[in-house]
RNA sequence: GCGGGUGUAGCUCAAUGGUAGAGCGUCGGCUUCCCAAGCCGAAUACGAGGGUUCGAUUCCCUUCACCCGCUCCA
């Protein structure tokens, strides 16, 4: 093996060749580019297609419900689903993102961190005539501690002479303080250093209608996973599948994140492959753990094989409260420090909080078990659609609410975690027989943009005719390159810089037997075949 | 959002207060060759806006983008 480049020269090898392959662009390039957004060029648009195909083939359309797969606790059933991308508002006041989406933050001008506005809390003291409004972060138990330690540090006093300050009031949340100006910031010196709140919003705002206002505020979706659910009932209504089932959807979501960053792995548009799985309570986590495994060992099928690839299980205290277990597939990205990995797709365990806040209103993730949100009047915070989300089993006459397992996975961040494992750089021999150093992306066959060049050796003696011919068979079943400009070797760089897995050569031996070479990108192996079985070869090599 | 760095051709880089060179790549031609570097020729660049100046790619300001460190990360 060669040794590895420093992992920031790797990345920015990496960028250079999607942009000189043309596999990944900024966004309106020309206008300078917009942050957060990237696109994908020819080669790329062709990887990312590839994986969404690997995805949606693998997981709902080669999938067999009348049989139990390795792992599963019974055999299953998966359909699809599209949904759009602009729902109803409500459907984000349920899921919990216009919440969690929608904060007002302070920035403290001095030490440069930024809270929410709301978790922000404290209290007034008073010491020789100046009153001053001590915040903290602090936990519940230690505010008390934390706020008398911060104010005898402010007044310059002894803790021998906390009895001179003069507390005043309860604990209170920013949101009930009128004049920040004297405010000291949780992590300030001096007062006044918080800014007036500022609305951030992490999901795309838009209008339903000609007319913008509040009435007809909208959003992009900030994930695919409820379109599935607000489908769940249409679904069963419309298909005769049984629970167990899983429904699939590839889409575009939209977060308008704060800081996008590392390449394309945290972009503000991006494309998800999700499923929500539905079964019965009691099978869940046996559920949990087949989607786990399952989707661990479809990263490595296609070529994340290495130590780069782990399966990290979140501890108790990271879980969400209703979530009986939720495991992410990690990649060690070459941007992120040694030893960091960065997330590809989280399998999350998702209980009945989904489907029972469309049903009876947004629940509280708090609580448990789960109950209703209810806001300063004891009213729901979010009313439900009232609908009736629940399953009957018609063989058993249970009624029930399903268990959701979620594999929920990111297919740009999968497109470059595979670019990111492929690209290697390596030796090979050039015509003199000297070890030359070789760009290679090693993907998979399957997810190759090109699945074969064709190339005469030379352009002369009907070999370009006879390359074309295989050409246009080939080009019938599956996407090939063809050249016959340049030296061959050179041609077959070309090739390994871009993941094409073979090169199919019509040379002299052509014109007397009828068979070409096909050569291998990463063994640089080579073997005849007959032309007419050309395509049969390829596409066995392929899979 | 803060701090630091960077921005010149498709890519990687160089030079310069008087409008820019190279290597690789690309295209055309020669060569007809099984793993890029043999020959000839060609095209292509100062991120954007403003200011200073007789003149700005160069100096200043603003802005945008990318990288690094914070912050954030459902």
């Amino acid at each position: 093996m060669p040794a590895e480049a420093a992992p920031s020269k790797r990345m920015a090898d990496i960028v250079s060749l999607c942009k000189r392959r043309g596999f990944l662009f900024p966004s309106s390039e020309i206008y300078g580019g917009l942050n957060g957004f990237w696109d994908y060029g020819p080669l790329g648009v062709e990887l990312k297609r590839n994986i969404k195909e690997a995805w949606w083939r693998d997981m709902v359309t080669t999938h067999n419900e009348l049989i139990a797969p390795a792992g599963a606790p019974s055999a299953y059933e998966m359909v699809g689903l599209d949904a759009t991308i602009i729902m109803h508002p409500q459907v984000w006041k349920c899921s919990g993102h216009y919440d969690l989406f929608h904060d007002y933050m302070v920035d403290c001008r001095e030490s440069k961190k930024r809270y929410r506005y709301d978790q922000v809390r404290g209290r007034w003291v008073e010491y020789r005539g100046e009153r001053v409004f001590i915040a903290t972060m602090a936990e519940a138990g230690e505010e008390e501690e934390e706020t008398l330690r911060r104010a005898l540090k402010y007044f310059k006093l002894r803790p021998r002479d906390a009895g001179e300050l003069h507390w005043d009031g309860p604990f209170l949340t920013l949101p009930q303080v009128q004049d920040l100006s004297r405010v000291l910031g949780p992590d300030a010196q001096t007062v006044g250093t918080l800014t007036e709140p500022r609305e951030f919003n992490l999901m795309f705002k838009t209008y339903v209608g000609a007319l913008s206002g509040e009435e007809n505020v909208a959003f992009l979706r900030p994930e695919t996973a409820q379109g599935i659910f607000v489908n769940f009932k249409n679904v069963l209504d419309s298909t005769r599948v049984r629970i167990p089932f899983g429904i699939a959807q590839i889409g575009k979501s939209f977060r308008n994140e704060i800081t996008p960053r590392y390449f394309t792995f945290r972009s503000r548009e991006f494309e998800q492959m999700e499923i929500e799985f539905f079964c019965h309570p009691q099978s869940s986590a046996d559920w949990y753990r087949y989607w786990r495994d399952r989707r661990m060992e479809w990263y490595r099928q296609l070529g994340l094989s290495g130590e780069r690839l782990r399966l990290r299980e979140h501890s108790p205290e990271e879980l969400s409260h209703y979530s009986t277990g939720t495991a992410d597939i990690e990649y060690a990205f070459p941007f992120l420090p040694a030893g960091e990995f960065g997330e590809l797709e989280g399998i999350a365990h998702r209980g009945d909080f989904d489907l029972r806040s469309h049903m009876e209103g947004k629940l509280d993730p708090k609580t448990r078990p789960l109950q209703l949100e209810l806001d300063a009047e004891g009213k729901p915070r979010w009313r439900g659609s009232g609908k009736d989300l629940s399953y009957r089993d018609e063989l058993t006459g249970e009624r029930y609410i399903p268990h959701v397992i979620e594999p929920s996975a990111g297919a740009d961040r999968a497109a470059l975690a595979f670019l990111c494992e492929a690209y290697q750089e390596d030796q090979a021999p050039d015509e003199h027989g000297v070890p030359q150093q070789r760009i290679v992306l090693r993907l998979h066959p399957r997810l190759a943009p090109f699945k074969a060049a064709v190339f005469p050796l030379v352009k002369k003696d009907g070999m370009p005719e006879i390359a074309q011919r295989i050409y246009g068979e080939l080009k019938k079943r599956m996407l090939v390159f063809y050249d016959e400009k340049g030296a061959i070797g050179r041609r077959y760089r070309r090739q390994d810089e871009i993941g094409t897995p073979y090169c199919i050569t019509v040379d002299g031996q052509t014109l007397v037997d009828q068979t070409v070479t096909i050569r291998d990108r990463d063994s640089l192996r080579q073997w005849r075949v007959k032309i007419d079985d050309c395509c049969d070869e390829l596409e066995r090599l392929i899979g």
